[in-house]
DNA sequence: AGTTAGTTCAAACAGTTGTTTGAAATTGGA
DNA sequence: TCCAATTTCAAACAACTGTTTGAACTAACT
């Protein structure tokens, strides 16, 4: 039994992490990936089972390391108030607009999913219990009413991201003409604060929506509040 | 000289539309579109010059005609409050969620390209003046301060969009488990209403940030305001 | 040294994509 | 009717995709 074989599977994952937080799943390669590894066509298939096997195993290990990871750590969140939670959710998530390193290049390959989930990921995220999303799901349930169904709370938290996600994955193309934006410390400073009100306000207003609709039928005119399916 | 040809265009064009509605630019395939529209395969390539210029005739048209329509009618914007505007913006946003004609077909074409736009898409943008976009922008630019920058206008038009992109592109998979949300017209309205409250509070937030710029350089502690590129 | 299991490799496979070809069919004008 | 431009068509092309193959190599154990 020989182990090199360990070096050509970090050395693939490494380059599927970089890839796929790159361009997205279905428009990373695999001959992308065995180029940019230095290894054989046949390595992905002989270690991972395909491209696929290979992304559950990148979408496992990301997940992981973003639990782990400071902003998401559950502990650390819960110490914090609801608004402060919401922040470092918010800040968290445009991290690769200012950082090129580990952390930036999972939660890109998140941002990707996030626009146009893949069936793989829906997969996975069904299957296993990702606390990545579970942490997010908390932090806008804080905002939510006690009694608020799962989906909502769910959909709520796939909105927040999806309000962050824009930015990150296009990051290249709001550099160039006609955006011209330069995402430095007091840009992204700034965007944060205003994604995180912004969602504070949306929160809680969908919040006040469904208490309404607890309370009692008292749909008048328009503008009425339809049900607890808000997000 | 004949002119059939003009049913065959026409044919091409009409399974265009709704395949690269349905699946956006790069996943229709010139295989699906030419079945669909029960032409010969190489029918897009002598009529449109292949796949690109057959999207780039499609679009042509696509924004001529949600210019022309009532919901974008810049007569009839501005003859409404900056808020009616807006909410009349997102509401025909929205609108694929509800209905399933030509109208929805072209906005939902267009929520595939905010979530990560194709190159042809972004050449089309730069070269045309879209009156489509320069609505939203219009009505964007009533929330910020006069002399707000352009490319920061734009910008937060394309944010407005893509707060409601996310639900047209994927309707489909929030119709099933586990979020199952039923998109009939009292959740849609609900909807419109939240987005629209949201979009009007982080214009105002960003057109306050930019007036304080522009005053005085009191940049104090932490929170400050970094300039003008705040969307 | 010989055996065996693990790992690499170049090559080919089977599928898809957009595009091109050159002949056949169609059509309007002479 | 014949001509010539226009339009259709089946087939093939070239470039890509993920995957499989079977031989070659490597390293540990007997």
């Amino acid at each position: 039994m020989t182990r090199p074989a360990e070096y050509t599977r970090q050395s693939i994952m490494k380059a599927a992490v970089y890839l796929f937080a790159e361009k997205g799943f279905e428009n990373a390669s695999v001959r992308d990936i065995v180029t940019k590894a230095r290894v054989n066509q046949a390595a992905i298939n002989y270690h991972f089972k395909g491209k696929n096997g290979l992304y559950l195993e990148v979408l496992k290990t990301a997940f992981e390391k973003l639990t782990k990871h400071a902003g998401f750590d559950p502990e650390k969140l819960k110490s914090l108030s609801r608004e402060e939670a919401l922040r470092s959710f918010v800040s968290q998530q445009l991290r690769p607009l200012l950082f090129r390193d580990e952390m930036s290049l999972y939660i890109r390959m998140f941002a990707w999913e996030s626009a146009h989930p893949s069936k793989i990921f829906l997969k996975f995220m069904a299957t296993n219990t990702v606390s990545y999303l579970t942490a997010a799901v908390d932090i806008v349930r804080q905002f939510l009413p006690p009694g608020t169904q799962k989906r909502v709370a769910l959909c709520g938290a796939i909105w927040l991201m999806g309000q962050c996600s824009v930015f990150v994955r296009n990051r290249e193309l709001f550099a160039q003409e006609p955006f011209s934006i330069t995402t430095d410390e007091p840009f992204v400073d700034e965007l944060t604060g205003l994604i995180t009100r912004l969602a504070i306000g949306g929160l809680l207003h969908a919040s006040a929506a469904a208490l309404a609709e607890h309370s009692l039928h008292t749909r008048e005119v328009e503008g009425s509040i339809p049900s607890a399916r808000t997000i």
